[in-house]
DNA sequence: TAGATTGTTAATCGATTAACAATC
DNA sequence: TAGATTGTTAATCGATTAACAATC
């Protein structure tokens, strides 16, 4: 029907969600338009790349009036696919997964954690507002909600176990903050987002500044 | 003096990184060769790739016996520039920012929290095992203990202002949770890690593949 | 009109992959 | 030797950029 491009390259996606966002706060601003130049620099691209990515995803904007940020988002919000309220639950109720139930338990920029699942009896809390709940009930759960993306946040050995459990539910995303390397297949996204390789990578990249700096010095 | 690449892509570091996270995970398991074909797999790449990788990096192998654990992690060790224990600091005592604290506090897989800092005095605790300080004390601090690299855990308005002190002091990397879309610098990197983004992201990967099972199903 | 900005094409660039000779 | 795997080159692929005509 709607012959727009269907899958999206994942650099792609992130541009859009970045612009988006950045859309939405001008916006806020009670800003009206903005040229592909000004969105090119607030983002660190070429203009040529923002209008490249418009075009590609059927945004149109006027010759010499540059774009309407109304226009923009809708046109994003419709091709990221992320209009509703993003429901998920978070799965492991340890520093990082309590932190996330604590952020986005209720309702936050969109996104809200309708739900926490542990192992640990004292960690439950069935009544609370978000209410936290045996790993076991998970799969039932997230059936009867109809959530679709979870975020794990278990301890690394415990991390495959879930994965089956997840696997068998009718999840189809999973946000990996443990440091198991999981693998998407065709039941289930997975998107890793390992915090302790993030700082490692961070490390690496001030220590190559500092040797090339080191070397320009003694080249100079 | 060494001859080598002295600046890597981003793309590669990643791949580096987890070349060398999976090769100390099998030396664990007590594996002393592998094969390029083997890393392939576990990374879901392929063996061109790996192969490529290795050699550009100074990784070589014995053809026909695979390429030895000890050796590659050491030279990735060596590339990567993380032989020793990295130090950091938390800035912001948040959700998040505990949960960083409390997980990476002390020791862990060869990162080390040193201190935290906020700027509410019911916060601080100058005396723990990892204290937690006034933000005022932050640029003495890393000076002192020369530390390169902090996390960035405060709210969102926040974050511009304490950027401002950052670039002021000794640091040389940022990594930003917060939601503010902070620029790398001359004096500073910044590496981005929007967590409502991330979920964001997945959210719109879910349902790209929803939407395109559901053409296949028309177009079958 | 002159000036500015989009939309799009062609050129460039870099990264990935395929293929195969070298060699253990 | 036959078989397997590396190391490297050339081919492919895709993404980014430059450039400029169209047009407001």
């Amino acid at each position: 029907m709607c012959a727009m491009q269907l899958v999206i390259p994942k650099e792609a996606i992130e541009r859009l969600s970045k612009y988006r966002s950045v859309l939405l706060r001008l916006k806020a601003l009670g800003f009206v338009k903005v040229f592909s130049d000004n969105l090119a620099d607030a983002q660190g691209l070429s203009a040529s790349q923002v209008r490249k990515d418009f075009a590609l995803y059927g945004m149109r904007g006027m010759k010499r009036g540059g774009y309407l940020i109304d226009d923009l988002v809708e046109r994003l919000t419709a091709v990221l696919g992320v209009s509703g309220l993003l429901k998920t639950v978070v799965i492991g109720c340890g520093h990082i997964g309590s932190a996330l139930l604590r952020t986005y338990g209720g309702r936050r920029q969109g996104v809200s954690v309708v739900a926490a699942f542990d192992v640990n009896p004292q960690k439950l809390n069935p009544s609370a507002d978000v209410p936290v709940l045996d790993v076991h009930e998970l799969v039932s759960f997230v059936e009867r909600e109809g959530i679709r993306v979870a975020i794990l946040c278990v301890p690394e050995e415990a991390a495959p176990g879930i994965m089956e459990q997840v696997r068998r539910s009718h999840l189809r995303g999973v946000l990996n903050f443990t440091a198991a390397h999981l693998r998407s297949d065709a039941q289930c996204i997975v998107h890793n987002l390992d915090i302790r390789m993030e700082i490692e990578k961070l490390f690496c990249l001030v220590e190559m500044v500092a040797r090339n700096s080191d070397n320009a010095a003694v080249a100079g």
